[in-house]
This record gives structure tokens, sequence and C-alpha cells, in this order.
DNA sequence: CGCGGAGACCTTTTT
DNA sequence: GGTCTCCGCG
């Protein structure tokens, strides 16, 4: 059936026009998109191009579906982002001229906490469950490492490497086995201890009533997969489920839309293959391509008009993704003429390249906010942020720290985590760690005696478990007690009390004068802590506040100019994905550095100096991304010259292969 | 047993 | 820069 979109538009838009905003639709939208948009039920398979408009898409299937009568509540639309799902939804909300449209939209993992929050109890987990972000589960790692002796006689993987091994074997449905013998190979004698680890960090979850990321997305299966009338409630709730950046979904993520996409089959996704980053966090592109295979009715739209660019960058974009062998065929053409051509820059150093970067910032015919510098690792920005901090240019970094991952804040927030959850060893040691005179031991031994009381804090009698410590080690366990109980007091329901009013009482409890005793730089500490409190005041529910947390990555940005509304864009490549500017500065492009050379690869067998053509593939889809970012001018620059490791001087460096192998009519040249 | 200081080491990307 | 480890003192 072939369907002539802008006689549908019209007939659609003469019967019910999108209140006076329908005019938005026709000036937006090509046909293609159109036809994306108005397509019936049923799978849709949309692979689009870098600029293409893919969220517009989106949106105005939403807002669409909403028209014709979908309750927004039958509505799923998992996104990559939070952020960018509340952009969405606030999207289809204005073209609506709607309030709130009420559909569910965020990342995979906030709807499985939602999802979870209600059905946990199945599973064997209660719903005040703790959410343990990468640093919780390190230290899971850490203490069975340490518990099972596995550093005595040879050299065991640091922490992080085993979680990343346990993530990918999660997210894509296999194996441990499976995943050493394909991306770490070299460990392949200790895939007996990292079986042991996992089950005993299995266990320890459960008996902390803790979930990590990925048990979210487990979970979230095994419930739907084991329970029938769960899956059944959901499967009809979700009447359309749309899914953004597909090409970045996992193996697990997949199986849980296929699932909850059940027998109504009204799914559409979209994604682009060249686009795909994640990788190394267990993206399956298998998704995107298998896709007509699990659903061979599928309707497949190409779209392969760019909206952003100038064909100039386009066209250095194109060229080089071309080198890499896997991928679909799409040939990008811009609908917004030639433009100028893309600039590569060379520098002598890399505090040259921040002045130079920083120079053409002050000189551009751009606002601030319309230009960013993007880049392949975040200690890439540090001479960038000096220099422009030394001129005084506003800037904002969002990459980095994240906010709630900050040491003060994680440690206040522990108090919040015990209370919600009083299994929650790991709560419960940071918090009490923090008085002074508690170290590990103490805090070890004030935890059997605690847990002996049941995991109840009102039962606990402070002086019981107090006696055989030092006189002051008993103060500050007093002092401990007293706020947990108060923070808890309200007994039977903790989500009774104010997230915020329990900061406060935290604040005002002794704690503040600890800190003022132990940090030197206190000030500033209280003041991150009072942002949290003011940040906190929206949330009804400890578990809500605490989920959002979890779940939410909001980065600190140390820039200048916090008042300024224009500022320059700080970020990694990976977090720019799907945005947009005037002007982009891609620095670093240096040979070793982008496309990274892992270093540490302790692989004796790895003798070949090239690195594997699966990750050089990555790394080039992320040039991709990055240069496709830019609607008007890219700039790639690169040093000369970087202080050599172990040795005094300089060492010479080649530009990165991204740049070498580009033709050489893509660009120009600028010293 | 807690804690602070000194020095080494390492830096991919993130929900 | 940030974190981890070791060491010596109270």
């Amino acid at each position: 059936m072939t369907l002539k979109s802008n006689d549908v538009y019209r007939e659609y838009l003469s019967k019910e026009p999108l209140n006076d905003r329908g005019v938005e639709f026709e000036k937006e939208l090509n046909e293609e998109q159109l036809r994306v948009v108005f397509s019936e039920g049923g799978p849709c398979l949309v692979i689009a191009g870098a600029g293409s408009g893919k969220t517009r898409t989106l949106v105005y299937r939403v807002a669409k579906l909403v028209q014709d009568g979908v309750p927004p509540s039958g509505i799923l639309l998992v996104t990559f982002t939070n952020k960018a799902a509340r952009e969405m939804l606030s999207r289809v909300e204005r073209l609506l001229s709607i309030d709130e449209t009420g559909a569910w939209g965020g990342t995979f993992h906030h709807i499985a906490n939602l999802i979870l929050r209600r059905h946990i109890g199945l599973l064997g987990f209660r719903n005040n469950y703790t959410i343990l972000d990468e640093e919780d589960r390190g230290d899971l790692v850490s203490m069975a490492i340490t518990e099972f002796s596995l550093n005595e006689n040879r050299r065991f993987p640091k922490p992080a490497t085993v979680s990343a091994i346990l993530s990918l074997a999660a997210n894509l449905s296999v194996g441990i086995d499976r995943i050493v013998a394909d991306r770490f190979p070299f460990m392949a004698d200790l895939i007996d201890d990292l079986m042991l680890i996992h089950e005993h960090i299995t266990e320890r979850k459960l008996k902390l009533n803790a979930l990590d990321f990925d048990d979210l997305l487990l979970f979230l299966k095994r419930l739907l997969v084991e329970h029938d009338d769960v899956r059944t409630h959901y499967v009809q709730l979700f009447r359309h489920i749309l899914v953004d950046e597909y090409q970045d979904t996992s193996k697990l993520q997949a199986d849980v839309v296929d699932i909850l996409v059940g027998g109504q089959r009204n799914i559409m996704v979209v994604g682009d293959d060249a686009q795909s980053i994640y990788a190394f966090r267990g993206a399956n592109y298998e998704n995107i391509l298998g896709f007509t295979d699990r659903y061979p009715d599928a309707a497949v739209y190409k779209l392969q008009t760019n909206y952003r660019s100038t064909q100039s960058i386009l066209d250095l974009a194109n060229v080089s993704i071309m080198r890499n062998k896997k991928q679909y065929l799409k040939q990008l053409t811009a609908t917004r003429g030639t433009g100028d051509l893309p600039v590569i820059v060379r520098c002598a150093s890399t505090e040259e390249q921040a002045g130079f970067i920083a120079k053409h910032i002050l000189s551009a015919d751009a606002g601030l906010d319309e230009i960013a510098v993007l880049y392949r690792s975040h200690y890439h920005s540090m001479e960038i942020q000096m220099e422009l901090t030394r001129r005084g240019i506003p800037y904002e970094v969002r990459s980095g720290v994240r906010f709630f991952e900050q040491a003060h804040i994680k440690d206040i927030l522990s108090f919040l985590r015990f209370v919600n959850n009083p299994k929650d060893e790991l709560a419960f040691k940071r918090a009490l760690k923090l008085y002074p005179g508690i170290g590990m031991k103490t805090a070890a031994s004030l935890w059997s005696a605690f847990t002996m009381q049941e995991y109840r804090i009102p039962s606990l009698g402070a002086d019981g478990i107090v006696q055989e410590l030092s006189s002051r080690a008993k103060k500050t366990f007093r002092d401990f007690y007293g706020l947990l109980f108060l923070l808890a007091e309200t007994g039977a329901d903790v989500g009774s009390k104010l997230p915020s009013d329990m900061l406060m009482m935290i604040l005002k409890s002794e704690y503040e004068e600890y800190m003022k005793f132990t940090y030197t730089n206190f000030e500033s500490r209280l003041e991150d802590i009072k942002q949290l409190i003011n940040y906190s005041t929206r949330f009804k529910t400890l578990t809500e506040f605490l989920s959002e947390m979890a779940l939410v990555a909001v980065t600190v940005s140390p820039g200048t100019g916090e008042s300024e509304k224009e500022r320059v864009v700080l970020s990694s490549i990976h977090q720019a994905k799907g945005l947009e500017w005037k002007i982009v500065f891609v620095p670093w492009l240096v040979d070793g550095k982008f496309p990274v050379i892992r270093s540490g690869r302790n692989d004796p067998s790895d003798a070949t100096p090239d690195i594997d053509s699966d990750a050089i593939e990555e790394e080039r889809r992320l040039f991709y991304v990055a240069a496709t970012r830019a609607k008007d001018r890219l700039y790639l620059s690169y040093q000369g010259w970087l202080p050599d490791k172990g040795s005094y001087r300089n060492a010479l460096i080649k530009p990165s292969r991204f740049l070498r192998e580009l033709p050489s009519y893509a660009y120009e040249t600028q010293e």
C-alpha cells in the first residue's frame, strides 16, 4: 500500500487541526517524515541519518497518537536520557496545548524502576530497595576480591574491569565465559574467580535489598517472563511503544521491548547505525540490523535528508564513515547549501590549542551558547577550561563529575539511603564513618550489633552496644544513633516525612559541627548541600527522591559565569549525542588519544600495534557523531607536541588517523 | 584502631 | 586532578 503522505496529512488536518500549531507541522516535517508519523500501527523501523529530525518525527508521532485518542498512559516512550524524555514530552504538550501528556517517558532504567517498585516483592526484594551506582558495585566487587583472597597470588584486574565484564554479560544476555572469551581473552584463567564473585555479590545484593543498574533491567525482564499477570498488564497498558536511539540499546533492553510489544506489535524504533557509540556498554547493533528479521512485516523508512549541517561538513563526515565496513549505506544530503570547509588546525602544544579555541570563540559570529567544544576524554578539557576562565569566557562543563556522585553529596545521602532501606549496610557504614573516631572496624562491629536487632532502628538502644568503645566513639555513636532515630521517627511510614526536611535535620544535627571540624573546604561543601536540599524540595517521598538521585545524571559545572545565559558548552562527544551547535571544536585529534589506544591492555598475545577493527570502527563513529554536531563551522585540532610520560622532553605526535585518512579536498588547514 | 601526610599511579566513553 | 596505598603517630 502506498500513501501520498501530503494528501493524508491535509485530510487529517482538515478534520482535526493540531490546535494553532498545525502550521508548524507542515513546515517542519518533510514527506518521508510525515509518512512515518502517519504510519498505521504495526512495527516500524526508521533508519535515519544525523540531523534528519528523528526526535521531531517521534514527537509528532506521539502527538498524533494522543490526538487520535490513544490514552497517553498507553504510550511508552523510551529515550536515552531522562532529559531527552522530558524535552520530548514537553514538546508534545506544547503541540497539543495541554499541561501534561501522561505518557510514560524515560530511559530504560527509569521505566524499569517505575515498574519494579510495584512488583519487586515477587522477586524476593522489598520495594524500598537501594539503587547502587557503579562506585557501590565496585566496592562490592573489591570486598569479594578481599574476602576470597583473590589478590594473593597474582595481579587481579581492577574492580571496574570485573564490573564491566559482569555488566556486559547481563546486557548481552550471555554467560561470563563468552564475554571473557570474546573481549577479555587474557583473563581466560580467571573465569572461575569471576563466577565466584558474581555469585557472591548477587547474594550480597539480595541481603542489602539493593539493585545495581543492570539488575533493574535484568529483574524487569525476569518479572515479565516469569509472571504472566504482570506481563499481560503492561502489554495491555502500553498500546504503542516508541524507542529512540535504538542503535544504542542492548540485547537485554531489546528483549524487554519485544516482550512489552506483545501481540499488538505497535512498535516504532528510530536509530542510526552510524552513530552507535555504546558497544563498550553492551549496545548491540544486531538489534537494529536484525529488526526486520524479528518483525518481518515492519515498515522501513530511511531518512537521508540532513537539516542540520552544511554540505561541506556532511561530506567530511560521510567520507570518514565510509571507511567502516559494518554499516547500512546512507548518503546524506544537506538542505542548507555548501558552507565553509571544515578547518584542520595544527597547534604546537595543548596550551596553544586552548588559546586558539578561546580566540576563535571570542571572534566568532555566533552567540556563546551556539558554540561547543567536544572531546573524547574528560581530561582533554583541562587546559581549555583554564584558558576560558583566564579570558573570562562563560562556559559550562557537561561531562565529568556528576553532582550526586560527589563524595560529600553521597555522604549526606547515605543517611537517607539507610533510613529508607535499613538493610543497606553500605549506607550505614558510610554515614557512620563520617563521625570522628569511627573507622572500618568500629563501623563493622556496630553493623553486626545492629543486624542483631533485625534491622529496626527504633528497637536498638544506642547504649546496648557501645560499651566496648572508646569514650569518644561512644559519644559519636550516640549522636549518630540519635539522628537516625529522629529521621526514622515516624515509624511505619518513612515516606511521611519530606526528604528536604530530613536533609535539614541532618544538617542541624552534630553532623554539621563534625563537618566544620573535618573539612577545610567546609563552606563549599555546605553550599552544595544547600543546593541539594533546594533540589530535594520537589520530591514528596524518600524513595522517589533517592531513585532520582541514582538515575538522573546532573553534572557539576565548575565553569565560570553561572548566572550568564550564554555559555560555551564543553562536553564529551558521548554526551553531545543528539545535540547541535553552530560552531563545534574538536580538540585532541592526536594519535592514541582519539582514537584511544588502551595501553593498559595486559594481553601478552596481543602483539599487534594496531587496535582491533571493531574498536576502531566505534571510535570512527564517535568522530562522525562529533563532526555532525556542527551546523556551520567545524574546527578539528591537534597538537604537534605532547608531554611524554617518563621523560622530561615533549614527544612528537602524529595527528589522528581520522585526520590523516581524510582526502585533502574535504578540509582546509590553518596553523 | 583511627587518621593524616606523602608519594605513586592512572586517566575512555555512561544509564 | 583524583584516588589508592603505605607509614608512623596518638
